[in-house]
RNA sequence: GACCCCUUCGUCUAGAGGCCUAGGACACCGCCCUUUCACGGCGGCAACACGGGUUCGAAUCCCGUAGGGGUCGCCA
């Protein structure tokens, strides 16, 4: 049997962590067992779907790198099919016509909340006459649902899971105005899509149970169920805007890599011994559904932080310097020529061990490509000012009369220009590092002098000698 | 409130009766490396919710308690 998963979000919103994640282990499943990942939208909710969120969703997991099989499908675009299912049922006497208006299923909910019973629709017009019905209201489809004993379901994840039937009332089929619901698109379209496993978050179990009884209703084999616990926020509650949950798009602007978000979120309710570091081709071969936990997990952004660090180091320095151009030509507010964007390049190896995001690589990365002269922080300033401008001009010397411009040949001058002046080589790395990118923080100082070039090099450093010019006044950030 | 689920370091987790004086990772704290900041290396802090059983032996099985979560729509 081949392996059918499907994702099948609303579009009502951006694609969140939560479903992010269920998308992940779906696509995991179909890829680990060469089976096939469907995307399904499910926009039955016409009011609510936008074809904003369609497309949000569709770029998140493009960004994601999950991809689907076929066409995205539209589960409205099914509806026809889904309301001759209802249909079916009606006739085989396994639905019944509803003439209850909201206002009485609004009725029936607070008194049952004020008597302490569950609030559920009470069956009404389950076994009424159908010559009773009122002329100006139009009905909704109910599901007839077995009232005794109960329904199980095998769930891969939650184990063996029962309800007594009596818990569960009729479940609405077709509204009054003859769409579909959820409850009834979902299982259609499985059925229809041969789903093979449906995996999803928790927060859905409780519709397994009416949903098996609909496949059973309808004929159908069932599928198998894996609900997959909740990711929740920092303070233990399913992930809600209160606490910024997120479309995968902000994490994007936020500076993670694809590649950690997917590491990341596969680690949240997911383990393969002690393994942290998983790519994509090992999760595919090691994912399965018994090592998912049952407990919901906190997002925790420090790991993803550290997660997003170590495949930053390991990224193509040519990538990582594509993906940050944009924010460092908006940084230095001017467009990159090549051979900006190529010193940006040689920059990376030393700058992409030192960053956590994206947006810290392109801010650490942005002196390289500043036009002089730059603009100093307080500390750099008060470093070069005390290195005094008779040492400065004397390193310029030495730096001038450099043979060749590689690392080590700059470094060969500057170690020869700490010894005669007898100072330590962190006293004049320093200031140096000052005058060559405005801050104390940087890659080694003599690669970056390397990548800088002797032209530029000089220059930077005869713009602190001019003193004025690095003056904190300049801004060039406008 | 009813039903269902969950509960190992602050966080993510390993652990499927003895291998557990409970392991790893992140975070945190030291030390080392070092021209800065990182990376890296070494070390440290830190958990089986509680109470009963079962068993020679329980983080692991059973029951209860407490806490947390999810669901109760003509939303999905």
């Amino acid at each position: 049997m081949t392996v059918v998963t499907r994702f099948a979000p609303s579009p009502t919103g951006f694609l969140h962590i939560g479903g992010a994640r269920t998308a992940l282990f779906n696509w995991l499943y179909a890829r680990h067992h060469g089976g096939r990942f469907i995307l399904r939208i499910e926009d039955t909710d016409r009011a609510r779907s936008t074809p904003q969120a369609v497309q949000a969703i569709l770029d998140g997991l493009r960004w994601l790198e999950l991809d689907w099989d076929g066409e995205a499908e539209s589960q409205f675009a099914r509806r026809d099919r889904h309301a001759a299912a209802a249909h079916r049922l009606l006739e085989a006497g396994l639905a019944y016509r509803c003439y209850a208006t909201p206002a009485e299923l609004e009725e029936m909910r607070s008194r049952a909340r004020a008597e302490g019973r569950p609030p559920r629709y009470d069956g009404r017009w389950r076994d009424r006459d159908p010559a009773d019905a009122p002329a100006d209201v139009p009905p909704a489809v109910r599901f007839r649902a077995p009232t005794d004993g109960s329904t199980t379901i095998a769930d891969a994840v939650q184990g063996e899971v029962t309800v007594r039937n009596d818990q569960l009332d009729d479940m609405i089929l077709l509204r009054a105005d003859g769409t579909p619901t959820y409850m009834l698109s979902v299982v259609v379209d499985d059925i229809d899509m041969g789903i093979t496993h449906v995996i999803r978050g928790d927060d859905h179990l409780t519709n397994a149970f009416r949903q098996t009884q609909l496949f059973q209703a309808l004929g159908a084999a069932l599928p198998v169920f894996a609900h997959i616990p909740l990711i929740h926020g920092p303070d233990g509650a399913k992930l809600s805007k209160r606490h910024g949950a997120l479309g995968v798009e902000a994490y994007r602007d936020m500076g993670y890599l694809p590649e950690a978000m997917r590491n990341y979120l596969l680690r949240l309710g997911w383990a393969h011994g002690d393994d942290e570091i998983i790519s994509t081709e090992q999760a595919i071969a090691w994912f399965d559904l018994p090592e998912v936990g049952k407990s919901a997990a906190r997002f925790d952004f420090a790991k993803l932080d550290s997660l997003n660090g170590h495949y930053l180091r390991q990224a193509d320095a040519a990538r990582l310097a594509g993906l940050i151009r944009p924010a460092v030509e908006s940084l230095v507010a001017r467009p990159l020529d090549e051979a900006a964007f190529g010193r940006l390049v040689r920059g990376m190896p030393g700058l992409q061990q030192r960053a956590k995001t994206l947006v810290d690589l392109a801010q650490a990365a942005a002196f390289y490509v500043r036009q002089r002269p730059l603009e100093m922080t307080d500390k750099a300033a008060e470093l070069l000012a005390e290195f005094g401008s008779a040492r400065l001009q004397g390193l310029h010397e030495a730096l001038a009369g450099a043979a060749e411009w590689t690392e080590s040949a700059v470094e060969a001058e500057v170690r020869a220009f700490t010894e005669a002046e007898d100072l330590k080589l962190g006293k004049v790395a320093q200031p140096l590092r000052a005058a060559l990118t405005g801050s104390t923080m940087s890659p080694g100082i003599f690669e970056v002098a390397a990548i800088l070039g002797r032209d530029e090099t000089l220059g930077r450093i005869a713009d602190a000698l001019s003193g004025g010019a690095g003056s904190r006044d300049v801004d060039s950030s406008h």
